[in-house]
RNA sequence: GGAGAGAUGGCAGAGCGGUUGAAUGCACUGGUCUUGAAAACCAGCAUAGUUUCACGACUAUCCAGGGUUCGAAUCCCUGUCUCUCCGCCA
C-alpha cells in the first residue's frame, strides 16, 4: 500500500515510477478522491467538537438548570448527530473508493530496477560454474525419473489430475533430504529462525503480502474462506501483521518449509508435466524484516545465503536482475536465480529474492519505533526462496545423470540420504 | 459440537454512564549517582488522522460491527478469538 502523503508530496515521482511499470494509475485521480475525503473529514471533526462540548455542558448543568432548558440543549445535539452521520456516510464512501484503487497499485520500483518490456530484458549480473559436458544426449528429468521408477505421473493423474507429482523411494527421500539440508543450513549457518507455519491462512494475510485482491485467480480458496498459501512468504511475513516490533530486535530472519499451492491459471499448456510447474510444491522460504535503511544490505546477505546452497550442490547458475516489466506486484527490486537444466537446454528459475521495502508493512500495519527519533516507522520486508525443492530435484536429476540413467547425489546430501550416493537403475 | 468465563496501552493488570486516553506494575527512553555496570532516585513514554511554518489545537480509537443515550471502556445485540469443563478426533 502506498503512503498517500508521498503521492501528495511527490506526485511526479509516483507517476514516473508507475509508468516505468506500464501502469495506468495517475496521482491526479487518486488525489482528487483524497481531497474530497479530507473536506468531509474536516467538517465532521468540526461538528464533533461542538457535540462534545455541548454534551459536557449538559453533564455539568444537569443538576442546576430547569428541565426545559436542558431538553432544548439535547435537541440541538440531536440535530448535530444527524449531520455528522450523513457526512460520515459520504466520507466512508470516498475512503473505500480510495483504498479500492490504492490496493491495486503495485509497489514503486527501485531506481536500480532496469527498464524493460519483457523477461528478455532482465540483466545477468553474475554467473557461477559452467555447463556440464555430456558424452551423450542428456535427458529431461521426467524421463530420467520415470525410467528409474521414482517418478510416477500415472499415479499423480489418478490422484489429482495434471500438475501434480508422485515421488517414490529414493526420490521421496531426496525431497526430504533437501528440505532438511536447506533448513539446517539457514538455521545453523545463515542465522535464520525456523518457524513451522500454517499453510491455510485468512484473506487478510494475502492482502498484507499483496496477492489479494488483484491475484485472486492464482490462488486456491477453501469453502470455509481460508486460502492455501502460494508461498511461505505469506505466513512468515504476516507473523508481524498489526504489530509494533521492538526496534532492537531487528532484523528478524525467518525460515520455513511449507507446501505452496498455485492455480497456475495463466500458464495453460506450459510445463504441464514434471516438477517445474505444479499446483503443489515444497519450498524453503527466507523472510527478513529490517530497518528501512538496511534492507538493500539485507538483500545482499540473503542472496549470499541462497548462493551458499547452490554452491554446496555444485550447480551452474546465474543471477538475473529483473527488469521493470518482470518485477512482481509487491516488490521494488528483485533478483532471480536460474540454474542450468541440461535436459531442457535452458536456465530455469529456482529462487527469487525481493526487497518489498515498506509496501507490505504498510498493507499489514507492521511497524516499529525508531529508538533514536521516537518515530513510528514501517520496517522493510524481504523474501527469497531458499530454495524450491521440486526444481532443485530437476536440477540434480538433469545435471548429475549418467549414460546408464543413474543419478549421482551431491555430496552434501549423502548424510541426509542415509548414505545413499546414487539413484540406481534397478529395472535393467 | 454443548455449557460457562473473558478480550483494556509493548506486556501484565485496575476501571461508579459525565474533565478516563484511561490507575498501578513491568518493559522502554532520557537524567542523577558510579571508573564502568547493577541497584536506587527523578522525568518521559499509546495509536491513527485533521490542522499549523512552528509551539500547539482538535478528532477518532479500550477485540470487530451495530444499537440505547445529550454523553459509553462502562448498558444491549451480533460476530470473531482466547480460556475452563463435556463430547468427538489425527
Amino acid at each position: 500500500m502506498h503512503d498517500i502523503k508521498f503521492i501528495k508530496n511527490k506526485p511526479e515521482i509516483f507517476d514516473r515510477l508507475q509508468k516505468k511499470r506500464n501502469e495506468k494509475v495517475k496521482s491526479s485521480e487518486i488525489l482528487e478522491i483524497y481531497n474530497k475525503y479530507l473536506s468531509h473529514i474536516n467538517k465532521i471533526q468540526e461538528l464533533q467538537k461542538i457535540r462534545n462540548n455541548e454534551s459536557k455542558k449538559i453533564g455539568l448543568i444537569s443538576k442546576i438548570e430547569s428541565k426545559t432548558k436542558i431538553d432544548l440543549l439535547k435537541k440541538n445535539v440531536g440535530n448535530l448527530k444527524k449531520k455528522i452521520s450523513d457526512l460520515n456516510f459520504l466520507a466512508d464512501k470516498e475512503y473505500s473508493n480510495l483504498t479500492r484503487i490504492l490496493s491495486l497499485v503495485p509497489n514503486l520500483l527501485d531506481e536500480k530496477t532496469p527498464f524493460g518490456e519483457s523477461d528478455l530484458d532482465n540483466k545477468k549480473i553474475k554467473e557461477f560454474g559452467e555447463k556440464n559436458e555430456f558424452s551423450f544426449q542428456p535427458l529431461d528429468h521426467v524421463v530420467i525419473g520415470e525410467k528409474l521408477g521414482l517418478l510416477d505421473y500415472t499415479s499423480a493423474a489418478k490422484l489429482s489430475g495434471s500438475r501434480f507429482s508422485v515421488l517414490k523411494s529414493e526420490l521421496a527421500l531426496l525431497s526430504r533430504a533437501l528440505m532438511n539440508y536447506m533448513l539446517d543450513k539457514h538455521t545453523k549457518q545463515n542465522g535464520y529462525k525456523e518457524i513451522k507455519v500454517p499453510e491455510l491462512v485468512l484473506k487478510e494475510c494475502l492482502y498484507g503480502t499483496g496477492q489479494l485482491p488483484k491475484f485472486k485467480d492464482d490462488l486456491f480458496e477453501t469453502r470455509e474462506g481460508l486460502w492455501l498459501i502460494p508461498t511461505a512468504e505469506v505466513s512468515l511475513t504476516n507473523l508481524c501483521r498489526e504489530e509494533i516490533l521492538n526496534y532492537k530486535n531487528l532484523p528478524l530472519r525467518y525460515t520455513s518449509f511449507t507446501n505452496c499451492f498455485r492455480s497456475e491459471a495463466g500458464s495453460a499448456g506450459v510445463d504441464t508435466k514434471g516438477l517445474i510447474r505444479e499446483h503443489q510444491f515444497g519450498k524453503v522460504e527466507l523472510v527478513s524484516i529490517t530497518k528501512p535503511e538496511s534492507s538493500m544490505n539485507e538483500l545482499d546477505r540473503m542472496i549470499e545465503c541462497v548462493e551458499s546452497i547452490l554452491k554446496d550442490l555444485n550447480l551452474h547458475y546465474r543471477v538475473m536482475e529483473l527488469c521493470s516489466s518482470d518485477v512482481g506486484f509487491s516488490s521494488s527490486y528483485t533478483l532471480d536465480f536460474e540454474v542450468w537444466m541440461p535436459g531442457q537446454s535452458k536456465f530455469r528459475e529456482v529462487s527469487s529474492c525481493s526487497n518489498c521495502k515498506d509496501f507490505q508493512s504498510r498493507r499489514m500495519k507492521m511497524r516499529t519505533k525508531n529508538n533514536e527519533t521516537g518515530k513510528i516507522i514501517y520496517p522493510h520486508t524481504l523474501n527469497g526462496s531458499g530454495l524450491a525443492i521440486g526444481r532443485i530435484i530437476v536440477a540434480i536429476l538433469e545435471n548429475f545423470q549418467e549414460k546408464n540413467g543413474e543419478v549421482n547425489i551431491p555430496k552434501v546430501l549423502w548424510d541426509y540420504m542415509g548414505g545413499t550416493k546414487k539413484l540406481l537403475n534397478l529395472k535393467d
